[in-house]
DNA sequence: ATCAGTGTTCATTTTAAATTGAACTCCGAT
DNA sequence: ATCGGAGTTCAATTTAAAATGAACACTGAT
């Protein structure tokens, strides 16, 4: 008789198991991404063996198209990825568990998309400015001109930290 | 009669205004906060002369408590103080327009509370994995605790990190 | 002490996001 | 070709978070 206990099709978490998974979700959370990519990448974390999504789904008790789009999302930031070389047609997944890789990926799929779309809408204002200006805006149009330029230093600045970051975090 | 009219009790954004409002309300999203504050802080930004709370509600059309919650948190923050020293008993505010300032806000804020609460949730799968192995636990717990050990060391790293991104971003 | 103008609080409503689950697709084995 | 198990998709539902707005509290002027 396990000490944790089993229900009829899906056993339950230990109380450690348990305990890393709910700190994963904190971290995710924290991230801004949802508590299921948590509950996944945490039990993949802290189990020996690969898992499949069958076993994701009875472990976790969620439902099958939850861990299904947490695993995509999971690959997609490089935080999991297929076994190679397991018997069977299914499919067994293991974390990548070197903070690099996790930081760089995260930094590459969440991050940089939206400074890049945060940048274009910059130029947009900066445009914006300069029209202003050529149809002889004079009061509150040299206030808009330093504090467009100030938003300008602040992006240069965030693409800056970027690699920094990640030369901090890395090795 | 004024190029972007005004409605009965309230006028509103000019076309330039509104995208740099909504340039940082796409900012505040990334940082998980909620897009009010976005709003709040981009108007105050953009306008030359301090706002009262009652001018942020007429503008941006939003209710006099999202604006009043907005403004506390933003002060919490440290990215808007009241102004001293104006007539009358209404309040004006201001946006600080530091990027040192603003980063150093959000990482004391709303990074440091959620890494502290993640170290204590770690010391306490430490304790857990000693437990077990004094237990006498043999064949997962050596697994258990290599992956309690890399944790610690992500910690640490993220503790190390925040000064090194306030040291970039500030100046 | 009363009143009017400011700002806050918080129960309710709204909105946005994540989860579900049933239908579907895609193999691979027979 | 058909069947069965594995994984995906997506409309509908649930959940969590933020906005609303009406009641309340504070403050200073009279």
């Amino acid at each position: 008789m396990s000490k944790e206990g089993e229900i009829s099709g899906g056993q339950v978490l230990g109380d450690f198991e348990g305990k890393v998974v709910s700190f994963f979700c904190d971290g995710v959370k924290m991230l801004g991404l949802p508590r299921s990519l948590g509950e996944i990448y945490g039990l993949l974390f802290i189990t020996p063996e690969p898992l499949s999504l069958d076993d994701l789904v009875s472990q976790l008790g969620i439902s099958k198209g939850s861990v299904s789009q947490g695993l995509r999302m999971l690959k997609n930031l490089g935080a999991v990825r297929d076994v190679e070389g397991i018997e069977g047609r299914r499919t067994y997944y293991e974390p990548d568990v070197e903070l690099k890789q996790l930081v760089g990926g995260f930094i590459q799929e969440q991050v940089r998309p939206h400074l890049h779309s945060g940048e274009s809408k910059l130029q947009n204002l900066e445009k914006m400015v300069v029209e202003m200006e050529k149809a002889g805006g004079e009061e509150p149009v040299s206030f808009y001109r330093n504090r467009v330029e100030r938003l300008g230093r602040w992006s240069t600045r965030a693409r800056f930290v970027l690699p920094v970051l990640q030369k901090f975090l890395g090795r």
